[in-house]
DNA sequence: CTTCCTTTTTGATCGCCGTCAAAGAGTACC
DNA sequence: GGTACTCTTTGACGGCGATCAAAAAGGAAG
C-alpha cells in the first residue's frame, strides 16, 4: 500500500534486511538485491537521522534520493485532489522515494525517530539499469504492495470499528512476526489519530474500539504503543470474521 | 484489483484490445504485447462463450486455462477465510486466470454474456518464458492493479453511500472512455448486488444512493443498466470530495 | 398475455458512529 | 517538579445506514 506508484519502479521496494545491521541471517526468503548489487548501493549511501514527527520529502518535492529504513517507522500519504489520503506505514527493510517521475508522488514523514540510508536518485538509477533483471525483484515487491492494498480494502469494507481494529492489529502482529521481532505483544510506532485513518474511522470511534476489546477481556494495552492479546480466540474470530 | 495475484505474475494482465476485433486501431497506448507474441497466443486460443452468470472457474479449480475478454463483463471475487470477498470488474481486453500456483486463487463469473478467447495454460507460459521482457508489461499492469486496488480503498473510507457511489460512477465511466466507447451515459453492466459489495453497502443504502441523486437531478436512471450525468459540476463535486 | 421468479425498491425501527465539546492522560520543556 | 502543550479519552446528541420485512418492478418462459 505504499503509495508512491506512478507508473512503473515507483512503489517502495523492500530490500528486505541485508542493509539492517544487528539482524545477521534472518528474512533470507525474499533476496531481493545480490550482494554485489548491494555493495553497490552502500557504498552511495549515506546515513540520516529524522526525528519524530519530521517531514523527510513532500508530496511534489523534486526527488533527488531515495531512501531505505535503518530503524524507525515511517508513514508515507499520498493527497488526492480531495478527500482522504492513500496512506501507508513503512517498517525497517522498506525502500521508498523512488518514482519515474521527476518528484515524490507522495509525502513521507517520520512516525517515531528514524535511522535511514539515504541515496542519491542518479547513483541508484545507474546502478538499477546496469543491472538487468533487477524488474523481478520489482514485480515481487509490487505484488506485495498490492495483496497490502487489498487487504486495506478488505479491511475497510468492515463496518464495525472494532472488527476494523482487530483486522488492523491482527496485521501488525505479523508485520512484526516477519520482522522477526517478539512478539509477546503487538508494538503501534503511530499515534491513534493515523491508526483512525487508516481505518477510515474517527478518533473518538477507535477510542470506543479499544475500549470495547479492553473490556471484553481481549486484549489490554500497556502505555499507548503497546497491546497485548488475551483471549487468543475470541480475537482471531474478531479479527477473521 | 483483479484478484488473482498471489506471487508473480499473479493478477489479470491487461492485454489492451489488439485482441478485440472491430475496434481497428483505438486505444494503442499500453501496447502489451508485440504483434508476434499476439500471433503466437491467438494460435493457441480458442474462443468460448459463457452465459450471463455462468461461472467461468471457482476458486480453487485446477488452473488449465487463461482468458482473454472479447466482449461482456466478468466479475472475479476471491473468498478469504471469512468476510467480505476482494471484487473486481474485468472488462474486454482483460486477461485472467493466470496464476503461478496449480489453482485459480479467485472465481470468475460471468456478469453479462461473455465472449472470451481460452489459452491452455502450458501454452501460455512456454511463449511468455520465451519472450524475454514480459516481465516490463507485467510490471504495467500490477501498476495498474494497485492503483485500481488503492482508488478502492480511497473509495471506501468515504463514510456517505452517496459519495461512494458517485466515486464508483465517475470510475465507471472513466474506464468506458478509456475503452473508447460513446459516454452520452455510463453503462453498469453488473446488477445492484455486486455494486453493493463493492461499495461495502447494502442493497437498500445502495438503492437510496441511487434515489438522493437523482432527486437531487444530478444524475438521471434509464433501465438498471444506464446512467446519465446531469448536472456535470454536482456530480464532480460529489465524487471527488 | 399471463405466470413465476429474480431483482430492486420502499418502509420502519434500531444501533453504531460522526460530530461537537470538554475532561483527562501523557510528554516535553523549563 | 511544575507548567504548557499535545494526544487521548469520555460524554451527549443526531444522522445515516444496517436490518428485517414487504411491496413493486423486470425478465424469462409458456
Amino acid at each position: 500500500m505504499p503509495t508512491n506508484a506512478t507508473r512503473m519502479a515507483g512503489p517502495a521496494i523492500h530490500a528486505t534486511d541485508p542493509w539492517t545491521p544487528g539482524h545477521p541471517k534472518k528474512r533470507v526468503r525474499h533476496q531481493l538485491l545480490s550482494n554485489d548489487e548491494r555493495a553497490q548501493l552502500a557504498k552511495i549511501a549515506a546515513i540520516v537521522r529524522f526525528e519524530k514527527g519530521e517531514r523527510i520529502y513532500n508530496q511534489g518535492d523534486r526527488a533527488d534520493a531515495v531512501f531505505n529504513i535503518i530503524s524507525g517507522v515511517v508513514t508515507a500519504y499520498r493527497m488526492l485532489a480531495d478527500g482522504p489520503p492513500v496512506m501507508s506505514f513503512l517498517y525497517p527493510g522498506d525502500l521508498f522515494g523512488l518514482t519515474e517521475e521527476a518528484r515524490y508522488t507522495n509525502t513521507a514523514r517520520a512516525t517515531t525517530p528514524v535511522i535511514a540510508y539515504k541515496m542519491p536518485l542518479q547513483s541508484v538509477q545507474r546502478i538499477l539499469s546496469s543491472s538487468a533483471n533487477l524488474d523481478v525483484q520489482i514485480i515481487v515487491k509490487l505484488c506485495d504492495e498490492l495483496r497490502q492494498a487489498q487487504h486495506h480494502a478488505v479491511l475497510l469494507v468492515q463496518k464495525r470499528a472494532v472488527k476494523r481494529l482487530a483486522m488492523f492489529l491482527e496485521l501488525q502482529e505479523h508485520l512484526q512476526i516477519a520482522r522477526n521481532e517478539p512478539i509477546s505483544e503487538i508494538y503501534l510506532p503511530m499515534d491513534r489519530s493515523s491508526i483512525a485513518d487508516y481505518l477510515g474511522i474517527t478518533l473518538p470511534a477507535l477510542s470506543r474500539a479499544f475500549r470495547a476489546l479492553v473490556v471484553k477481556k481481549i486484549i489490554t494495552t500497556r502505555g499507548r504503543h503497546h497491546v497485548k492479546v488475551l483471549d487468543r480466540e475470541a480475537f482471531k474470530k474478531m479479527a477473521d470474521a
